[in-house]
DNA sequence: TGACAAATCGAACGTTCGTTCGCTATCGTA
DNA sequence: TACGATAGCGAACGAACGTTCGATTTGTCA
């Protein structure tokens, strides 16, 4: 027994259209289920297997392993027909890895290689979070004369500086405050 | 008027938490809307700008609109409230800018620091569009010795080598055919 | 200040929701 | 073949759902 896998797979499927997961009734439907309480019976075994939770409101919502998309642990060994498809710890979409706080979350675009060595070049986006809290050697995007800037925080003498991550510039000791407008969270290239 | 701005962050920051949006009810006490009627208004609103949908059976459901983030490109002048919170066509989600052809497409995580010098660091993801096709000067994932290997495809005398971009590690020239498992897109990295 | 429009409230409503319970059908095993 | 476990069915029920509509508050502009 146990169709639970193609149930499961239609389910990806719709929420991979809609974004939302539907009543019981129209899982009944799209799974050819009769009865609602077959339905309730098929959710709650991929609940107990982790595929599924609850909202807050009893909603059902897909957890982090519904979203098995192949990502590969290099090294994986030959042949590699399809790597991974199923190990958990998986990232969903590449937003949801990158962005916990969408309201307080913006991209910028860098200019300049003035953080070369941090891995960071001219032309990516980096992905900031709008929040005052940044700490010694966080990557932070300050304000200075009215523009971003993306550097290292650092502390000197008990006053913040900015250090770039690259030998040929150099260190930005701001008289005043120091605007600070969010920390980097994440990095996102396009070649 | 209009507290939709904040409503909507209110409830990307919910769904980005649940993946599923709450009922009418519970979208009340989350965004203090006493009254169910108000809900249903400040939805049809959002429906309006193009953030929420509805599912076939009249769940509601988020856009792609509902995932876009904001994107700054810098220089952005001082006083920068929000800068930029509404221009149309800089917001974008980090998957479609990235993937082109989803079917196609793995990410793979980077080990070690071979390819340093290209702001590829130990722990990034790359985003690899599987495909025989590539040409000298692309960073390819290849296949030596059964192991997934990062490197610049480069030629040396008509043949393929393997270049690594940091100059601690050797260039790998390949004994008869290099296997190409695909061609780096992009990158992303999670701080 | 007065007037208008937008936003919110509050109550009532018919509908749909998910749960529950007892029943049947199917399968593997002893 | 008999048994227990697994899957699905069907009906009933109370709770929660989203809609509707008139009244009220809030903000804008002249």
């Amino acid at each position: 027994m146990s169709n639970d896998r193609s149930y499961l797979h239609r389910l990806q499927d719709y929420y991979s259209q809609h974004r939302a997961l539907p009543s019981y009734a129209s899982i009944g439907q799209l799974l050819g289920l009769k009865s609602k309480s077959s339905v309730a019976a098929m959710v709650a075994r991929l609940k107990l297997a982790g595929y599924i939770d609850a909202t807050p409101d009893k909603r059902l919502a897909p957890t982090k392993r519904f979203f098995a998309r192949p990502l590969a642990e290099a090294p994986v060994h030959a042949g590699m027909p399809n790597p991974v498809e199923d190990a958990p710890g998986d990232a969903l979409t590449i937003d949801d890895y990158l962005i916990e706080r969408p309201s307080q979350t913006v991209l910028i675009r860098v200019k300049g290689d003035s953080m070369m060595d941090a891995g960071i070049l001219d032309g990516d986006l980096v992905v900031v979070e709008k929040t005052a809290a940044a700490k010694r050697g966080d990557i932070v995007v300050a304000i200075v004369d009215g523009q971003f800037t993306l550097k290292t925080l650092d502390l000197e003498r008990g006053a913040f500086v900015l250090k770039p991550e690259n030998k040929a510039y150099p260190v930005i000791r701001p008289e005043g405050d120091l605007e600070i407008f969010g920390v980097m969270v994440g990095l996102v290239r396009k070649i």
